[in-house]
DNA sequence: CTGCACCCTCCCCTACAGGGGAGGGTCAAG
DNA sequence: CTTGACCCTCCCCTGTAGGGGAGGGTGCAG
């Protein structure tokens, strides 16, 4: 299978699989004498793996060190383990740091409504904003 | 004022003003006869609107827009209470996506104490994550 | 043999908010 | 006159996941 034809059956673009070679999410590719890359049905089950990966949030770097184990021969069940509790907790952190920006948002609107425009004073550009 | 003194009043770097001016939050400095970048008390006052704009997640290129409408003399107050709202819109967004993907995450973790490693197939890679 | 679809590498570009450093000018004190 | 602190512009670099396009090779049909 050419590249074409990988890419039209993943919908991933050309570009996007050969990115994924680079980066080493997939295995380099054998090439035909031409020079064409080649592809067999095991970088299939690859992709899925990789896209899978990507829904849940990790990143290619992430997924190419879990990659890595399997190439070595080790299990990555612990190092994924720990990959996704570390990546909760990034979740739940940012999580918290949205919700106090939604308040502060709100403060502002609430704010916004209260305020006269009239009070709005040029050398502060917004009273909206920069009311303190 | 000279820009190494601003930044030290402010606690932002050269290289953070010289960019601020460049990118219009800012006006652009007078000189000094020989090229230097003088600055009087108003900048600072500005710098604070910045900030406190920036700290509810307003880019700079809003952060400009909204002092573009000082700069022409009229009031941003409507502009700035829609930028707001969509910010609003914009974070709820955002915390739907990492609630949705965090119990994503809690499944996989879940499913990782349930499933047995010997289970592990090295075709999928990992049977945490790629496991539908 | 020529046309056309497909493929290759190489290089630059995107957003965001600056950081690092080269190479050189300015200005006050000693 | 020189030293040292400060300033200038210009250019490249950061991370993420690729996208766009130039310039040129491959491979098959007609």
């Amino acid at each position: 299978m050419l590249i074409g034809e990988l890419a039209e059956q993943t919908g991933l673009s050309i570009k996007t699989l050969r990115y994924y070679e680079q980066v080493g999410v997939i295995d380099v590719a054998e090439r035909t004498p031409g020079g064409y890359r080649t592809y067999d049905q095991t970088v299939l089950e690859r992709l899925r793996f990789v896209r899978a990966a990507q829904a849940v949030g990790l990143t290619l770097r992430e997924i190419r060190e879990i990659v890595a184990f399997r190439e070595r021969g080790q299990s990555p069940c612990a190092h994924v383990h720990r990959v996704l509790e570390n990546h909760t907790a990034e979740v739940d952190r940012r999580i918290r740091e949205l919700r106090q920006l939604r308040s502060e948002l709100t403060a502002l609107a609430d704010r916004a409504t209260a305020l006269d425009p009239a009070d709005c004073s040029p050398s502060t550009i917004c009273h909206i904003i920069s009311a303190k």
